[in-house]
DNA sequence: AGGATTTATCTTAGTACTAAGATATCAGGG
DNA sequence: CCCTGATATCTTAGTACTAAGATAAATCCT
């Protein structure tokens, strides 16, 4: 019943097809997927994260530093934004780095309702470590794609990413 | 700098090619896509269920009951494995769904160590009504590609979860 | 049959989030 | 300047998860 080719998805989309023969299930074929995808591959990265001695929410906000470029230091608001969790949220992740000594935090001379985030040296180094490792695995856990296939599904989503976002507003 | 066609993705992925020229970040181009839709999409997707009274987390056991056909019984062990969670975080999900009356549990007759949950009527009356929804608005939110992208990048996501699944083992 | 091992589920403790509200600062119009 | 409203961040309360351990029933092995 359940073919080789098929993943679970599609296990799931045949059901479906059984069950309510009308629905339309392109959704789950794509969104589905990609959560799905998305929960299948984070234990394997949160392994390398782990390895550096942190998880990845906290990285991700050590990586916005790092490649906003010199000085690596941003708003919070900034952040929050660009992570797509709330202010409270990031509150709880910058008290961890801070306290891990990755991250410091300094006055804005211009604004004192803010308290930008800085890279300390630490941080820093470990940010440049943990990508690299990071998208090396994660390079390897595409192998089942060609590179123009990898490509061109880079695009699609890219595509489909960008839709979404302008639909957001 | 960040070009009307640039997804939130693009844009980092320009940040690191000059902060780390050396760095591929193809991972981030599939992977970080496939995560970015999924946090982008969740809000819109919980919206629907919400006007049904129960999360998406509910939702998933409400519709793999549904989708594993008549009687619309599963195990537990079944249930955890299907969604990708933990068995404690499914004792929760179904202490929640039984309390709001929409699923009972049964004993087994052939394993005293198990206790299958079924739909209820209200239950499967509810499933069904929110996953035609569900399909509508998912589908709605792909309105940004055509019918030939949706059907290729279905294809390409499937086979790179199928490529996952098959390394897990 | 009987003891050891495996399996199915629940429980407990701890964590990271969200939503909503509080606080402090900024900006703009009389 | 001062008042009003907007903005940046933090705080609080509540929730859903995970990981690890507990319990109980099934299976295996001799």
């Amino acid at each position: 019943m359940a073919r080789t080719e098929d993943d679970r998805v599609e296990i799931r989309r045949r059901q479906w097809a059984k069950e309510m023969p009308d629905l339309d299930t392109i959704g789950m074929a794509i969104l589905g997927r990609a959560r799905v995808i998305t929960l299948n591959v984070r234990p394997e990265i949160e392994k390398v994260f782990a390895r550096f001695g942190a998880d990845t929410g906290e990285f991700d906000v050590l990586f916005t530093l790092l490649r906003s470029g010199p000085p690596y230091r941003l708003r919070p608001t900034e952040l929050f934004n660009s992570l797509m969790i709330t202010s409270g949220g990031l509150t709880g992740r910058l008290a961890r780095l801070e306290k891990a000594g990755l991250v410091e935090r300094f006055p804005d001379a211009a604004d004192g309702r803010s308290l930008p985030v800085g890279l300390t040296a630490a941080g820093l180094k470990m940010a440049r470590a943990a990508i690299i490792e990071d998208m090396k695995v994660e390079a390897g856990l595409l192998d089942c794609l060609s590179a123009a296939e990898r490509k061109s599904l880079a695009g699609l989503l890219r595509k489909l990413a960008l839709g979404l976002e302008n639909k957001d507003r």
